[in-house]
DNA sequence: ATTGTTTTGAAGTGAACACTTCAAATATAT
DNA sequence: ATATATTTGAAGTGTTCACTTCAAAACAAT
């Protein structure tokens, strides 16, 4: 009964998200976003409601495309070792902050930034996420531990080490470090994580 | 023969350095600086120049102070064992990013931002002393292998380790982690490069 | 006191940006 | 064909920003 857009939501926040991954939140503009998806500066007022919000959708997007993976791994992580699990997570990652098909690194570190250099707005977005994984890191080291497990550190301070682990391996990813050499750091990250190897 | 400077260069740059640091490069304006050290825009122009220059120099006196003991450490090297080394480095990093009487985080890191979330004129001065830490820590790592050390990876693997994990500890300290917490992450990252514990 | 040199405050410039407004365009349903 | 509902392009708004201009102010040397 009305005129249809001129490209499907999904399409738009797609382009988007490259245009966030690569550029940062702050210096990717309006006039940007609209130029890759192909509309003007109204369509994505009225289709978004404003640059927050389709950042937030190009973020919630990338989690359930990009880096579901994430999420299958934890749920399968009895079937692995400790190390096995660290180390499948970890070069998973690596393999999508080297993926030459995308910007490297992790978008949500990267377009949000962090701290005082925090794109202010996207901040608190991925924000959330990063301490969703540091939650989810522990209680998976906890109920390792319960099962009598060796950890080389309490699950607290593993969890840390091991989101500390990941959030640098994005930056060196953006800073040109090889596919190769990031996932010798993944795994070397990996066996510290246990007692038994 | 002239006027003199309402504020001595080093108080000034020290007063930019702190409004880098908290806020990041982009997000410090001009005004922001000039409320800070006193005085208006013209002054800060005819002073330093630029921003970006400002905030060069503001990077280099954060080195030559508060990160000084870095290079002390590696001049000492030859005192400690590798874990004991790394465990030091990195013990003495995590003092500085959560000292409450500065900014948490690496000033380095956290102003300049890193890739897409980079603020563009600030990455380059950053970018450098990065890359320069990398290199001496994969130096370290090799003289440690030639004499004999067992190093549980490849220097260069190790050093982009290290390197990793000082960014991950910068950012947990912006995002709120305990000193205690990051102290205990900082062992644990020590331990993880030698195999002689 | 006068001179010479530099700093400083006040005002201003042009560009970039997020966001708005609204009439015209475009499709569907009848 | 016409009515209806939504999208769209073009133009514009107000703000923020890095940076400039320049005459007055502040000091040291004479």
């Amino acid at each position: 009964m009305s005129r249809p857009r001129s490209i499907p939501e999904k399409d738009a926040i797609e382009r988007a998200l490259i245009l966030f991954w690569d550029k940062g939140y702050n210096r990717t503009s309006i006039a940007d976003l609209g130029e890759a998806i192909g509309v003007g500066p109204s369509s994505i007022y009225n289709a978004f409601g404003s640059k927050h919000e389709l950042f937030e959708k190009a973020m919630t997007q990338y989690m359930g495309t990009h880096a579901d993976f994430v999420n299958q791994l934890f749920a399968d992580s009895e079937s692995f070792s400790t190390t096995e699990f660290i180390g499948e997570l970890l070069s998973k990652l690596v393999m999508l902050y080297t993926d030459t098909s995308t910007p490297p690194g992790c978008a949500m570190m990267q377009a949000g930034g962090s701290g005082a250099a925090s794109d202010s707005q996207a901040c608190a977005v991925t924000l959330t996420m990063k301490t969703n994984l540091e939650s989810a890191l522990h209680d998976y080291f906890k109920s390792i531990k319960y099962k009598g497990e060796k950890l080389s550190a309490p699950p607290k301070i593993l969890a840390k080490f091991v989101v500390g682990t990941i959030r640098g391996l994005s930056q060196l990813a953006c800073d040109g470090s090889s596919r190769k050499d990031l996932i010798a750091v993944a795994n070397h990250a990996a066996m510290s994580c246990s007692n038994m190897n």
